[in-house]
DNA sequence: TTTCTGAGTGTAAGCGCTTACATTATTTTT
DNA sequence: AAAAATAATGTAAGCGCTTACACTCAGAAA
């Protein structure tokens, strides 16, 4: 009574009158089946509304055909863009998409890949590379083809799909320099764990200390990716005895919530301080004004994360010993309203 | 040489000198094993590194501890809070997302649904009501217990986790009415296959055709969920003959680019014209104005689903019959500041 | 003491598929 | 036309688990 009639390969071969593995070979390498066999078998899968049972050809097959994601979230539009192409991407490799989001916490995102990979996951998609070695070696261990995105270094045993964080964050940092403003501060995400993040304060720290002209010292204060954090921080920026001029953030999210904040303030922008961002989500068009920001191509970067595994997978399929491939994208700078010359010039 | 050392049950068996029977039982059922025999085998897996062979615990339970989720998009804020929370609650029961968007497109979603169920899903999430009724054939031939969200229904042979949208936009239309607008214009989702949608245009309908005022002819038009598409939307509806002195939109993301072309056409929001969401999205909170929306319980819908869900895979565990269980949560309009009295009162 | 009970463990039969290998049918080569 | 090569299909051995059932052995009941 549990389960009734769930059609199986067997019923399948008997109505067509061939056998089982004439079947299995019909659903999976049709061309090796005479077009006469291959008609009748799939009429038949047809007629009993057939469909493989998951596991039993997970077991037999030892694969999936299911992807893996750890994300950091999907509340904010950050991976939400390019998850959505990743998703598309292997959807057309007949991949199906498990997801996992890590809060960035590192214990968790090991705990996740782990499970992603217990849930048999034939491959995995990681948001950038900082992590416990361990992780790396499990991977390895278990074959299991993986890219790193939003990130992009040469020369490593890793793939990465990505841009370089660092150079993208300072080529913001040196426009800002070079409109003329020398008191800057910056607004960055929560650094630990998240190389990102990191990558994006060095950059701003690597224009500063290339600048000729005398700066003050770089004022960075983290926050965690909400509004309401960012607002308070920008708050206390504000409350430095030399104001800045000019507030680079970390990510949009962290620039939307210092601008409405400083318009609480009753601050203009960029007028009385410029903010930049960085990400380029939906969002930032629709502020008033509008984020000046760093764009990040989150689509393209998810499906070329899929092309490269896809390719991964099938070379393992091969049997081929599945190497590194990795994809450097470019990021540029989006000019909006929200970053102007210093008061005063 | 292809998977050389993984290890299986038969391995920690083995290790630990005892039954496969054994190992299996204080993996899944510890308490039915003496506490000495259990040390000992989980010693053994963790020394081995033992982790279950996911294809074949699906194929021998029949069960994969995946809970699909079928949602129109991942690209913008509607679903990803909602999905989000809807994933930390079944991870706290050990299962797993497994997701799936069908780009509001209905063979898509369809096709989604059994691409799910193919690869092994549990119990699925979907969003909203409308779909050929083969597909609830289809969900119950299988016993596969699903719940419909972001929508409620009485009386029903599903499972809802939602609001009445009908309702909630009847309530944001008839403070519009209230506030003295008598020209009203709707910008809509697209309706079709949506019934979240259509719901909320005849909410707004209700509420039109219940005034007692008199009031012109209700203008809908209908615009996909971009905020260019929806910037156009209200150009158009601008160049009626009578301009409507509010616009109420089917979510926030219209809202947001009806807001932003009004700006760019020189409207005052909400001095010269109103502008109403739905959903209450984050970014509604960060416009200038912010939206006056009605705010959509999504966390809470995400979690109340994955309860019903966990409860339902437990009586079918059980052998009892799964029985749809419903739950209606509670929106509340969230006054910002782009409605407003019609100009000239 | 003997019988019964039940807790703890072992034995082994599948779960439904894939695929190496064997077999038979067909085509190509000589 | 026979031999060889190739194509199409069948046979059956697992894949690594779960779980019904069998067994052992205390302690409780008779």
């Amino acid at each position: 009574m549990t389960n009734q009639n769930v059609p199986t390969l067997e019923d399948v071969a008997r109505a067509a009158n061939v056998s089982t593995a004439t079947v299995s070979r019909c659903l999976n390498t049709p061309e090796r089946v005479i077009e006469k066999t291959r008609e009748r078998v799939l009429a038949a899968v047809e007629a009993l509304g057939y469909s493989p049972n998951f596991g039993a050809q997970a077991l037999a097959a030892k694969r999936t055909n299911t992807i893996g994601a750890v994300i950091p979230t999907m509340e904010n539009a950050i991976f939400a863009r390019g998850l959505q192409a990743f998703q598309e991407a292997i959807a057309q490799n007949r991949a199906t998409l498990l997801v996992a989001s890590s809060y960035y916490r590192q214990e968790i995102e090991e705990q996740q890949i782990r499970t992603l990979v217990a849930r048999g996951a034939d491959a995995l998609l990681l948001i950038g590379e900082s992590r416990n070695p361990g992780v790396y070696e499990f991977l390895r261990n278990r074959k299991i083809p993986y890219v790193l995105a939003w990130i992009y270094k040469e020369g490593s045993q890793h793939s990465f799909v990505g841009f370089d964080n660092r150079a993208a964050a300072r080529a913001m940092a040196d426009k800002v320099l070079a409109l003329g403003h020398r008191r800057v501060a910056m607004i960055a995400g929560v650094t630990l764990h998240n190389d990102r993040a990191r990558d994006r304060v060095l950059g701003v720290r690597d224009a500063a200390a290339a600048h000729v002209a005398p700066m003050s010292e770089l004022d960075v204060v983290e926050s965690p990716y909400t509004f309401q954090d960012a607002a308070d921080a920008f708050a206390v920026i504000m409350q430095r005895e030399t104001r800045p001029t000019a507030v680079i953030c970390g990510n949009d999210i962290l620039a939307i919530g210092a601008l409405k904040q400083a318009k609480a303030m009753g601050l203009r922008v960029p007028e009385d301080i410029s903010i930049t961002g960085f990400d380029d989500i939906e969002i930032a068009e629709v502020t008033e004004p509008a984020i000046t920001t760093v764009h990040v191509p989150h689509r393209q970067m998810g499906q070329v994360a899929a092309e490269i595994l896809v390719r991964q997978l099938q070379s393992k399929a091969a049997g081929t010993e599945i190497e590194p491939e990795s994809r450097e994208l470019d990021t540029y700078i989006v000019d909006r309203g929200s970053l102007g010359p210093p008061p005063g010039e």
